[in-house]
RNA sequence: GCCCCGUUCGUCUAGCGGCCUAGGACGCUGGCUUCUCAUGCCAGUAGCACGGGUUCAAAUCCCGUACGGGGUGCCA
């Protein structure tokens, strides 16, 4: 085992979604690629917002998604430790109290003429003010200098100190901050490499200097990985995207073909293969050769991948996962018999597009569409395929080899294409299954039926 | 406003100074798989944001411009 320890920190606010799902599978990834660790640490600092079941959901997802996890944490629970931390550094004249409300704030800004909105002024910092209603700690920053560090992704990023804040450590309720638990933490458990989004960069001086007041200047690895966006190129929200990785379970995408898929935003295999097994993409990760610019999160791609590995499943496998998304009316066997036929079709495991796959076989066929009717049943000539289709249909041996042969048998008699008119016939549509497998599993009786059905109508055009 | 980041086909990417008349994938279009659809195969479509440098040579390095995004919470 090397000594790579990276973590994927969530906070349970929210489902995970597929930026939080891209962050945790790069840090998998990395950990699995070097042999290393990869910690689950829930950021659970801002408890009025976090919840149990949100914590669970986000195991849920993990693990649906393939990704193990070697260590685990809740902030909560070290909460001591980051107050303790917060204290020593108030103790050291570090971090200071603070009473001011934002309306205060506000209106100093104001009184200034500075832009509103404008960060803390450092008011309190020689106040001396004592622990009490509305006091938080705050850090206090350095006036000069500078902090940065070399980005894996990103290269150099720095920042001058002189625009930090000073930034509250600790809340008016005596609870630590996301910084002050994040940088504690991250030392505290050895982490070597940082692996994130990019909304988190301007947070990195505020850890880095916090590490500093600790005593642990040497920072880790940090790699800032490129946002996933949606169409209108801004950051996935919880709020206006639907991007929660429970939603993709529900609506039929297979979790090999979900994390595929994540993999090909942001990074791309050296050997070109975007459709590969995990331990290709394990064997070739590489946090350098991840890009800097922003991934459009692209469903129309996401259903290829999707389409490509429902596929490739061994159909015992598809049959199983399936079957009980059959349309009801659709006995088991029949279900298994034309398995192979949906697995070449779906595009999701989804109910919704199995049905009209097969309900014409257990019940009466669909109405197809007049546009659709004409173009199939127009045609000269048809009329007298149905014809005789239909009288063949009485007495030819009932199974799919000889439907065929009786089925074009009419056509080289008749010069005429005739699987399209038996197919809109009998199943109602132009389109679906091969025609004659399914037809047997049909009665006679109500096949012919059918074929003279059609006949009369377009006789009656 | 201030700070930070980004910009290769519509989309995801390859490309780390010559192999690039820029490659692959999705999408879309067309064709072929002795008569559906799907699959498979083949072909086509379309891109280095712009302007300056540096260099014998730039998609690749530097600077600027434009555009886009992220942050600016007692959220993380």
């Amino acid at each position: 085992m090397s000594d790579v320890r990276v973590r994927f920190s969530p906070a349970p606010t929210g489902y995970l979604h597929v930026g939080g799902a891209r962050s945790a599978l790069f840090n998998w990834l990395y950990a699995r690629h070097t042999g290393g660790t990869f910690i689950l640490r829930i950021e659970d600092t801002d408890t009025d917002r976090s919840s149990d079941h949100l914590i669970e959901a986000i195991y849920d997802s993990m693990r649906w998604l393939g990704l193990d996890w070697d260590e685990e944490y809740r902030q909560t629970d070290r909460a001591d430790q980051h107050l303790a931390f917060a204290n020593q550094l108030l103790v050291d004249g570090k971090a200071y109290r603070c009473d001011c409300t934002r309306d205060a704030l506000d209106a100093r800004i104001a009184a200034r003429g500075d832009a509103a909105g404008s960060g803390y002024d450092s008011f309190c910092r020689d106040r001396d003010v004592q622990p009490g209603d509305g006091v938080v700690v705050r850090f206090r920053t350095p006036d000069e200098g500078i902090t940065g560090w070399d980005d894996v992704i990103r290269g150099r990023v720095e920042f001058e100190n002189s625009v930090l804040e000073d930034f509250i450590i600790v809340r008016s309720n005596g609870t630590p901050m996301f910084h002050v638990a994040n940088a504690f933490d991250d030392a505290d458990m050895g982490i070597t490499h940082v692996v994130r989004g990019e909304d988190l960069v301007n947070t990195t001086p505020r850890v880095l200097l916090l590490r500093q007041a600790m005593g642990h200047p040497e920072p880790p690895v940090y790699a800032h990985l490129p946002l996933i966006v949606n169409e209108q190129r801004k950051k996935l929200s919880k709020r206006r995207d639907d991007v929660a990785v429970g939603d993709y379970r529900a609506k039929g995408y297979l979790p090999e073909a979900m994390r595929n898929y994540l993999i090909t935003l942001g990074w791309g295999p050296r050997d070109g293969e975007e459709i590969a097994s995990i331990d290709r993409f394990i064997e070739q990760f590489e946090l350098s050769d991840i890009n800097n610019s922003p991934a459009f999160f692209d469903v129309k791609k996401l259903d290829h991948f999707n389409a490509e590995y429902i596929r490739a499943m061994p159909l015992e496998e598809f049959t199983a996962l399936t079957i009980d998304l059959r349309p009801e009316t659709v006995p088991a066997d029949l279900y298994e018999r034309m398995a192979p036929f949906v697995q070449q079709r779906l595009k999701h495991i989804d109910a919704e597009e199995i049905a009209p796959l097969m309900e014409w076989m257990v019940g009466p066929a669909p109405e197809p569409s007049d546009k659709d009717w004409k173009k199939v049943m127009g045609k000269d000539g048809v009329a007298s395929v149905l014809a005789l289709v239909a009288d063949r249909l009485t007495v030819v041996e009932w199974s799919p080899e000889a439907l065929e042969a009786c089925v074009f048998g009419v056509g080289e008699e008749l010069n005429a294409k005739t699987q399209l008119p038996v197919r809109m016939a009998v199943t109602g549509s132009r389109t679906g299954f091969p025609l004659f497998e399914p037809m047997a599993e049909l009665d006679r009786d109500e096949v012919v039926a059918r074929v003279r059905a059609a006949l009369a109508k377009v006789e009656a055009a």
